[in-house]
DNA sequence: GCGATCAGCT
DNA sequence: CACAGCTGATCGC
């Protein structure tokens, strides 16, 4: 149970996650996910009455919790006040007080959390300061350092406060609660791209169970200041404190820690030219992050509202169209999907079990089918269905977003109009990496494109150019520039961030992946198939799968055959 | 009657 | 052991 009271010290005109007390005066709300406890007064009257009254306030969250939560009859009231934020796109919000007028801008980035459908973190960027709210989340070891929008300049960015979902922090919790199991797939009837995830064969799935390390998380971030959300029977949060303090900064080090991102193995080697190669083979230098926003196809449109986009220098300067046209999305992200890829797991040879894609398909450029030939294929084992023509984007049997991870019942009313999320092949410990957690992911070897956007688009220098964002206009104060975005950028010459206010993008609420987009493979990723975006250091004992080995393992699910494993190799696979 | 809270339970 | 949520009892408005 949370013990967080909904509102940051940096940042008190915000609540996040409780809706009752003294959050009745927030100026925005926001709900990191669609579970009871994190919604606490979010239907009672009080704040029914506020809603009536200020008309510009309004609730936040991923477009899945959106959908999730106006599925239940007693939520509808928010239907015209719920403004879904696309995962992993900076978005600024004015924060208006109703009665003087005064006004506070905020940046809120959503980051996927891998704890339930829906569920994401805030990152919050203002005049205040950096902070990240983690709400419930379970995140892989390594997993932060694949959040692009944590980074700026390579780096993590200087995050003030951390608060902190700390169920985990004690060594004593490393056991995992078993999962709850759910019944129905009625929650998901409006987002069929999720219900086409969810399937009830429990052999799609692999996992490879090993204990989190929830503090993996927070050394990686090393803010200034860590609050637990959550207190843990038994213990004070003095205690956790005590337990969270040496992983924050001022007990490391006076001085901002950094971590780099580790080294980008190389992903696109097609399509550029040696100049533009060396430009997207950032990690292998201590260059900026590449920081691919995602651009929101479903804003609701809101003049208090701007999603934050990345454009190239080097294409016209027209905001608003490529607001919601260009894309990035990965699709070897897209393949983490193929696997659960369990949180507390971390097989720290997980990377080598990332299996290729099922479907390039007719779309993907002939040299993709050719990397890596020494890994076995899924085209190998798998026959494609003739009429099967999708991309494999929509067939992956599992996302955190599609219930691959902890799906409870999340309405239950009594008079009968209950709606159950369902996941019945979830698994206690599964997980999906980020991207593949919020089913559209991001890093991109693939490149969305709008039907709009296909013909123009100068897609190399927008893969380029979208490494260095820069507020370009309408931003509040330089301090936005400087550090809401990228405080530490020093190569912040080349891209545009720019507001697109005004015109809604595309489709609204939750049907994500417009029919017209087309993926494009922009690239190839040679090692994708073998190794993964970034070199995370092993453990000792971990032992690298061989060939012959991984050989083994995809000709039996391939097979449907069930995966008994010696227990050395345990740690690896542990059905 | 409704909501909030708590205990007990799954 | 905790998680997330249900039911039922109790209390206050």
């Amino acid at each position: 149970m949370s013990s967080f009271q909904g509102q940051m010290a940096e940042y008190p005109n915000i609540s996040i996650d409780r809706f009752d007390r003294e959050n009745l005066r927030a100026r925005a709300y926001f709900l990191s996910h669609c579970h009871k406890d994190h919604m606490k007064g979010l239907r009672a009257p009080a704040l029914k009455r506020r809603l009536e009254c200020s008309l510009k306030v309004y609730l936040y969250c991923s477009p899945v919790t959106k959908e999730l939560l106006l599925t239940s009859p007693k939520y509808r009231f928010w239907e015209k006040r719920i403004i879904s934020i696309e995962i992993e796109t900076p978005t600024q919000i004015s924060l208006v007080d109703e009665a003087s007028g005064e006004k506070e801008e905020i940046v809120v980035t959503l980051l996927p959390a891998g704890h339930c459908p829906g569920s994401v973190m805030f990152l919050f960027q203002g005049d205040n300061g950096t902070v990240l709210y983690t709400g419930d989340f379970r995140l892989a070891k390594g997993e932060a350092a694949r959040m692009e929008l944590l980074h700026c300049g390579g780096r993590v960015k200087d995050i003030q406060s951390v608060y902190l979902d700390t169920t985990f922090c004690d060594p004593k919790f490393y056991q995992i609660p078993s999962r709850v199991h759910v019944d129905k797939l009625d929650m998901f009837r409006n987002m069929p791209d999720i219900l086409h995830h969810l399937t009830t064969d429990r052999s799609t799935q692999i996992h490879a169970c090993r204990h989190p390390k929830i503090e993996d998380f927070l050394s990686y971030i090393c803010p200034v200041n860590a609050y637990p959300n959550v207190i843990p029977l038994g213990t004070t949060v003095d205690k956790v404190i005590e337990i969270l303090k040496p992983l924050c900064r001022s007990s490391q080090s006076t001085e901002p820690k950094y971590k780099p991102l580790g080294k980008l193995k190389r992903a696109r080697t097609t399509h550029l030219d040696s100049e533009e190669e060396e430009e997207n083979d950032l990690f292998d230098d201590p260059l900026p992050i590449p920081l691919r926003h995602k651009v929101p196809n479903q804003q609701t449109c809101h003049p208090e509202v701007f999603p934050m986009t990345v454009v190239s220098q080097n294409q016209p300067e027209n905001p608003r169209q490529s607001t919601g046209c260009i894309k990035a999305k990965s699709m070897k992200t897209s393949l983490w999907a193929n696997f659960i890829d369990c949180e507390e797991s971390n097989s720290d040879s997980e990377e080598e079990l990332q299996i290729p894609a099922s479907c390039q398909g007719d779309r993907s450029p002939p040299h993709q089918q050719k990397t890596d030939t020494e890994v076995p294929q899924w085209d190998v084992f798998f026959k494609r269905n003739d009429d099967d023509t999708d991309c494999g984007l929509e067939n992956f049997p599992s996302s955190a977003e599609a219930g691959g991870s902890q799906s409870p019942k999340l309405f239950s009313d009594s008079d009968g109009e209950s709606t159950h999320i369902s996941s019945q092949n979830s698994s206690q410990s599964t997980h999906i990496s980020e991207q593949g957690s919020q089913g559209w992911g991001s890093q991109s070897d693939t490149v969305l494109l709008s039907s709009q956007e296909r013909n123009g688009g100068d897609i190399t220098s927008l893969n380029k150019g979208s490494c260095r964002p820069r507020v370009k206009e309408n931003l509040p104060a330089s301090q936005m520039e400087q550090n809401v975005l990228c405080p530490k950028d020093t190569y912040s010459e080349d891209v545009n961030v720019v507001f697109s206010a005004g015109e809604p993008t595309t489709v609204s609420s939750g049907k994500h992946i417009p029919q017209e987009r087309t993926l494009l493979t922009l690239s190839t990723n040679p090692d994708s198939q073998s190794s993964s975006d970034f070199e995370i250091p092993s453990t000792p004992e971990a032992e690298l799968p061989k060939q012959e080995h991984l050989q083994y393992l995809y000709e039996k699910l391939a097979t449907g055959e069930s995966i008994v494993l010696e227990k050395r190799k345990s740690s690896l696979l542990d059905t």
